[in-house]
DNA sequence: TGGTGTTCAAGTCAGATTGACACTAAGATG
DNA sequence: CATCTTAGTGTCAATCTGACTTGAACACCA
């Protein structure tokens, strides 16, 4: 006599907005039954018991959007009583990244369309709260985790990453500073090409060097590559003292 | 056909070391079934339709510990294929503090035991892991969110504190900038009443303001008051005195 | 009763980090 | 070739961080 357990998931990508900045948005489903027949709702639906939680995940992404992450990650358990009128159920969320590119292969029909996340129609059951979650997670997560390349693709201009960064904080960051904490932090490595054709200097071509700093997608990530763990971000905090005695100063 | 749904609790405390400072321990219970009959195992349960899932959670760790948990908190939902030999299992698992002084309430017997966190027994299913993943998340969040007083009582040294921190992070911090960090974050508020009783110039006790930075437990928590979190257990000795002399007092 | 030990609590200081901003480089455009 | 635009580098002051010093206030003990 268990709940129903469904697995549903928060897909962003950005795309070009009207003011000639990125922004960010979300494909969503309308609903073709009860409950809230007729509204927009997350794509996913109910695990079956032969797949992961991560493949029901892609599964359904990969159904309404014909789309593949470029990054996936469990957000959160909904399990509250009342979040379904009819019958409990259980949604295990998933949030996922997808490069602007991949993203132009949507078949936007009348069932399935991409909303600006800041302008987003009443939601279904509780979904209105997931997205919000959702949101505040990945602009969290950004600031610090590595994993603003999931929006672009193989490779990418500062500027391009940059661009990245100022749609999901919405706020304008300084270039300059902004080139000084990618390449300090090492998780962005120059490939030597260049991107040509522009109005202007042509830029370097940047990739990921994902060795560096892994993104953390949850526990299971641990499984396949436990070496990468060992090189974790050092930890900023004023009070850790690392080591309490002197460091030998330079003396004649 | 939904595979079935379990809700599990990592559960920690702090409790006098050997050598004189605090570590972390965790209550396991011994397996009285198939799969893994014997070996140890997080407390849980399945989860029925009528409770919430952070209900499911205080209810199997009231049932196995009889305790009250003073900050508790989503972990992750685990749902490999082959986390169980026998049947498909989607476990939800939530981690949860409790304050010293409350913890010694459990009773301990052949089939519940503490175990110290770094020190754990063979476990049953994919237990291990789920673990470290919790341990994880403890040590990551105590950096920048304040969940620190989910081991301590309502009022507090910061010396008591600066404990909790270490035991957690598992190194030495230095008291004066320990202070000037907690002080500058507003997170920590000054009684104006004292611990006396100590060998040395009473330090001031202080208490949480959790008005200012709001531990974050997931969305859930924006939507409804934490509600009975905050267990009335105003006792505010902790072990952390136990090697006292004489019983301290609290004096203004 | 006064010295000693201990922690509390406030303060100091050098090096690292951050945010704001100036300046030069290198392409396209007309 | 002058100009526009962004790339990329450099500077500087304010702040933060980690290591360390100093005085305060109690208990304890000779």
């Amino acid at each position: 006599m268990s709940p129903n357990l469904a697995v549903s998931t928060v897909i962003f990508r950005l795309r070009p907005g009207a003011d000639g900045t990125s922004e960010l948005a979300l494909p969503l489903v309308r609903r073709i039954r009860t409950p809230y027949e007729g509204q927009w709702a997350l794509p996913g639906g109910p695990l079956t018991t032969h797949e992961d939680l991560a493949q029901a995940a892609s599964r359904t992404l990969l159904a309404t959007t014909s789309l593949q992450p470029r990054y996936l990650e469990q957000l959160y358990a909904f399990g509250q009583l009342d979040r379904s009128p009819d019958e409990r159920v259980v949604s295990i969320v998933y949030w996922a990244l997808v490069a602007s590119d991949e993203a132009e292969r949507t078949i936007e029909n009348d069932n399935v369309r991409w909303f600006v996340a800041d302008e987003l129609p009443e939601l279904a059951f509780d979904h209105k709260l997931i997205v919000e979650y959702a949101l505040w997670r990945l602009r969290t997560k950004l600031e610090y985790n590595q994993i603003a390349h999931g929006f672009l693709g193989e490779t990418f201009t500062l500027a391009q990453l940059r661009e990245v960064y100022e749609a999901v904080l919405r706020k304008p960051l300084d270039p300059g500073n902004f080139r000084r904490t990618m390449e300090s932090s090492g998780a962005v490595v120059a490939t030597g090409e260049r991107l040509s054709g522009t109005r202007h200097r042509p830029p370097q071509l940047y990739k990921y060097d994902t060795s560096v700093n892994p993104a953390d997608q949850g526990p299971l990530s641990r499984l396949t590559a436990p070496a990468t763990l060992a090189a974790a971000n050092p930890s900023s905090s004023s009070f850790i003292t690392t080591n309490r005695t002197s460091a030998p100063g330079v003396s004649a």
